[in-house]
Formats: C-alpha cells, sequence, structure tokens
DNA sequence: CTAGAACCTCACGTTGACGTCAGAGGCAAG
DNA sequence: CTTGCCTCTGACGTCAACGTGAGGTTCTAG
C-alpha cells in the first residue's frame, strides 16, 4: 500500500510516518517512480511506534529499541533499557493514579457539601 | 521566603517558578525592592502545579483548575473540566497499563525461551 | 565598605514531533 | 490528453516549558 493508505488505517498523518522513516523507526520499500510502499505489517508496527511516543519514550529510545522487537532477542544492555522503561512506566502509572485522586478530592470539595446529601 | 528559598524546596527552578507566576499559575508578594516574596503555602502549590504538569495538563488548563483549588468551589463549566481531565488521566494509566505489559511481552520474547525454565 | 551571592527584567535559544507550504513529478479516469 | 488527486523532497514554522545570557540592582557576610 501507498502512504497515504497507510495514513488512513493508522490515522497517523503522511507527515509523521515520513517521519517515523526518517527517525529509523518505520522502513519502506519504493516503487518505480520512488513512492513508498508498505506491507500490512507496517500498520502494526505504527501502532506500536504510537503506542511507545505515547509512553513518553522518544524517538532515539525506540529506534534503539524497536531492532529488538524485530529481531525477537535482546542484548543484555536493550533488556536493561526496556526494563528501565517498564519501570518507568509504572511509576508513571503510580503517578497519574496519585493525580488522579488528587483530582477526585479536589473534585468533592469543590462541589461542596451538597444539601441533598446531608439529610441527617 | 525568597525565590531561591522555594526552588530549592520544591527542586524546581528559578525560572520555572517565574514562568509559573506568568502563566498565573503561582502569586508573589513583593519587597520593596521588587524581589518575589512566598508563604510556606507556596511550596505546596507548586508541588500541586507539578504534580498537574505531569498528568500532561498545559498552562492554560492547569490556570483555569486551580481558582477553584483556591476558592473551593467550581461552576458547572469547571466541575465538568475536572471531572474530564480525570477521565483522561484515567484513559492515559490505562494506555500505560497497556504498553507496559506490552514492553513485558517484548522483554520476555527477546529474552528466549530460557532452557532453564523448560525443565519438563 | 566591599566582595560575592542572589535577585530583577528583558529577550533570544532549545528540543521534539510534527504542520505547512513550495515546486515538481506520478497515476487512474474520462 | 488533461484534470485532479497522490506523492516526492526540501525547508521553514509551531508550540510549550523552560534554559541561558546580558546588564543591572540588592542583600549579606566579613
Amino acid at each position: 500500500m501507498r502512504i497515504g493508505d497507510l495514513a488512513t488505517r493508522t490515522r497517523v498523518s503522511v507527515r509523521a510516518l515520513r517521519y517515523y522513516e526518517e527517525q529509523g523507526l518505520l522502513a519502506s520499500t519504493r516503487s518505480d517512480s520512488g513512492q513508498r510502499l508498505y506491507g500490512n505489517a507496517a500498520v502494526d508496527r505504527v501502532r506500536l511506534i504510537q503506542q511507545l511516543y505515547g509512553a513518553g519514550l522518544s524517538s532515539k529510545t525506540i529506534a534503539e529499541l524497536l531492532p529488538c522487537v524485530d529481531a525477537q532477542v535482546s542484548t543484555p544492555e536493550s533488556r536493561q533499557r526496556l526494563a528501565a522503561e517498564r519501570d518507568r512506566i509504572t511509576a508513571q502509572i503510580a503517578e497519574l493514579t496519585i493525580t488522579r485522586d488528587r483530582l477526585d478530592d479536589i473534585i468533592a470539595v469543590t462541589s461542596g457539601p451538597n444539601p441533598q446529601c446531608d439529610y441527617v
């Protein structure tokens, strides 16, 4: 498929896809005229990339980790990187949970003691 | 206390504190010579700001929500905003959990089938 | 009283993940 | 064969949350 199709399927902009290639995250073959061509696997690949971006990883970090996924092998270093990122995400989840609870508190407090609830 | 003290206590840079003031997130009184002065409450305030930044809120959003915290009151609109942000954070936690699990899978797969575990 | 830290206000620089525009070529339909 | 959409490669623009430096004032320790 061509880049526009991949963009549609993944809901990621054409520009972003070219950017991913530029960063070494997403490979493509080229047609005779130079247009990018992708296989079906590219859809999942893009989704994985998006997911990792969403978790706060940088292009550089993702570029370092994707080869492990492709080769299904990790060196001790990359395994450590992977584990470090996982731990970072775990910590991030914990922080977010605290923040959400605090937001809940704020909502509760600012909603004021509701008279309809004070029926004692 | 002065801005340097607040920076030390919160581990936030002096520049960032001035930026928060610029964005209307953090108030200060001024000494005769124009230096910023803060009360002890500023420490918690800065921590709350940091926490909200960490959860992905923008200065603008935080600026809209902090008055609710101060006044302990929320309008229907701001209550909706607060709830929307909370839900966004909840969704973010869910996404991060998925990503972390996926990372765990990757770690497991790339670590290869460990012979010591295949003792059946 | 003086050195040196801490503070002030501009105001430009940085970084990442793209957006956007320009100018030019490619491809399917009628 | 031309109309119109898709794609290409640069290359500059954007936005947020600060970093950083200039040039000048203020506070504090000795």
